[in-house]
DNA sequence: TCGAATGTACGACTACTCTCGTACAATCGA
DNA sequence: TCGATTGTACGAGAGTAGTCGTACATTCGA
């Protein structure tokens, strides 16, 4: 299994934010700034979601974007945020992207009364 | 003529991400952004587009996401960036989009054309 | 009042995205 | 070696996005 990635200064920006702009890799991106080692299940499992082969496809939306690595070892799959790419090309980006879904957190529950929230 | 806009709490990091992860609508914002009054024509000459239909679309993407304000002025439609209402809910992020962008032209003309690698 | 200018509404079409189930390949542990 | 684990590949189906042409409503100026 060999995966292709962009080189750092293939990134673009408008990628970049077409594979954030979407909830569930949005939350992806939070579960792998948090740090440590992440395979395709521990973040399916902390997600609550149970289709393979959906992530799949998420993890190549992210992938091929340049947004995370994803490298094979073993049987399982390691991802991580390819943070240092990404702060070296677009400053404050991600930093603020995920501050920005803090910031989406309280803003819902500050909404009274909003169904659903 | 009366456009739906969100409230500045109404915004969602996704739904602005969604909107500018597409390279039409990151120019929109860099010409939005260089100050002045825009409406709709203006914006599609400096573009060289030619439907309108097409960028009505795109003005309800935008709009909808709370990216821009549309405002009916005599027969024209007035396009304005929410820097305010952005910058204050999502601290750094248009500016290091719209930095982002120029970091792309830079990386593109550096990139020495095409198949050579 | 009439024609030009401005831009939306709508329908149609194409292409892409998201989701899922199934099948399969590789690896690890017993 | 055998079965479980891990995750991709593929195909299908539903939904969404992007584009365009045409029609239409509103406004401005002569």
């Amino acid at each position: 299994m060999s995966f292709r990635h962009p080189d750092r200064d293939q990134i673009r920006i408008d990628g970049v934010l077409s594979a954030l702009g979407s909830p569930i890799r949005l939350d992806v991106i939070r579960i792998l700034n948090s740090g440590g080692d992440h395979n395709c299940t521990m973040v399916l499992t902390e997600l609550g979601l149970s289709s393979k082969s959906t992530m799949t496809h998420h993890w190549r939306v992210l992938r091929e974007s340049g947004v995370i690595w994803q490298r094979q070892s073993g049987r399982e799959t390691v991802l991580t945020l390819r943070r240092d790419d990404l702060d070296a090309r677009y400053p404050g980006l991600i930093d603020s992207i995920l501050a920005g879904t803090d910031q989406d957190a309280s803003a819902e529950a500050a909404r009274p009364s909003q169904p659903a929230g």
